[in-house]
DNA sequence: ACCTGAACACCGTTCAAGT
DNA sequence: ACCTGAACACCGTTCAAGT
């Protein structure tokens, strides 16, 4: 499970600091200037060399990645908390809500995790977890379509990146608080069954 | 109408043939490589320097929207095309998928065009062409209202950010030949009148 | 008035040298 | 084994010098 270190026992005190003190440091700036923000700045900000950055995280999707992970328990609070609605077909908008907010956390976040979503070969560390999402909304979608409420040609995938969309107009700027509720409705209309 | 030269009679003869080669290689390389596309590499193959560039279009979105205006005239042809449907419903279903087209047409098109969809401000070369779009698709949403086709809640500017979501996805390669089908129908489903 | 190419600043990535 | 900072390559942008 572990992702760093070359298999040895005791990884080193200073290394596992160092991926500490990265990991939090990108998360500030991606929160501040979005996933494109510079990986040099965050490695100077953090105290490190460029080259130990890029050794704790070759590419800038592993650093994404390593960042997101810290926000996973956000999502399992929203699951948990989704666990008490009765209705199937609440549970699974409010799953899209979650699903939403989740991608609109950093300002371009919803593009690496589209091309992750399309390939799905493992060389991208984003994969994982988008198939994870993507799992989760399956779930949920099921769950409504058994009890009737949205359509079977519906997919979890579909639900996926319409939720993705929805998080790149908002990351993009356009869509004010009538357009976004508007679009919403849309989907959501489109997908239930009448 | 112009918007090159400072307003005197005659525009020099390179002048002219400078603009042409310029929108002609961007035209070339947007294609090729995508919206982001190095403008360095753009001058060196049009025989310029980079400053001649950028006299001419100070910014990447003046460029994008020179090259643009080339190929507004496809979107005339497809107007005209529409003009011979009956039905507004279907004229409408129609100027959405002209529209992703459009949209489509190079790879990264679709954030810009968002950016400029925001900010009505007229520093933006972009913003211009983003609103005759949105009046456009507000003629057609306005006639399948007024036939009683499509909810009166939907906006113009909705399906004008919905199609835009859909070229980005196909802009980010996610979206197979079986989910964008899925979404359309989901969009298409949540504004039509049942 | 316009063009040219050099110059500057910034960033991603890698490598030789340290500890 | 890991870290460091210098080094290289690339690109956007500007400026002094030309015509």
């Amino acid at each position: 499970m572990s992702d760093d270190g070359a298999g040895g026992r005791k990884p080193r005190a200073d290394v596992v600091r160092n991926r500490a003190i990265i990991l939090q440091t990108a998360q500030q700036h991606f929160q501040l200037h979005g996933v494109g923000t510079s990986l040099e700045a965050v490695a100077k900000d953090a105290g490190v060399g460029p080259a130990t950055l890029y050794r704790h995280f070759p590419t800038r999707e592993a650093l994404l990645a390593g960042v997101l992970q810290l926000r996973s328990e956000e999502l399992l609070v929203r699951q948990s908390q989704i666990a008490a609605v009765a209705d199937a077909d609440e549970a699974l908008k409010q799953w899209m809500r979650a699903l939403e907010d989740y991608f609109s956390t950093y300002s371009g976040l919803p593009e690496p995790l589209m091309v992750a979503a399309r390939e799905r070969e493992p060389g991208n560390p984003l994969t994982l977890p988008c198939e994870e999402l993507i799992r989760t909304t399956e779930h949920y979608l099921t769950e409504a379509q058994r009890a009737g409420q949205v359509e079977d040609w519906v997919k979890g995938y579909d639900l996926f990146l319409a939720a993705n969309s929805m998080a790149w107009i908002k990351s993009t700027g356009a869509g004010d608080e009538t357009s976004l509720p508007g679009l919403r409705k849309m989907i959501e209309n489109g997908y239930r069954r009448p």
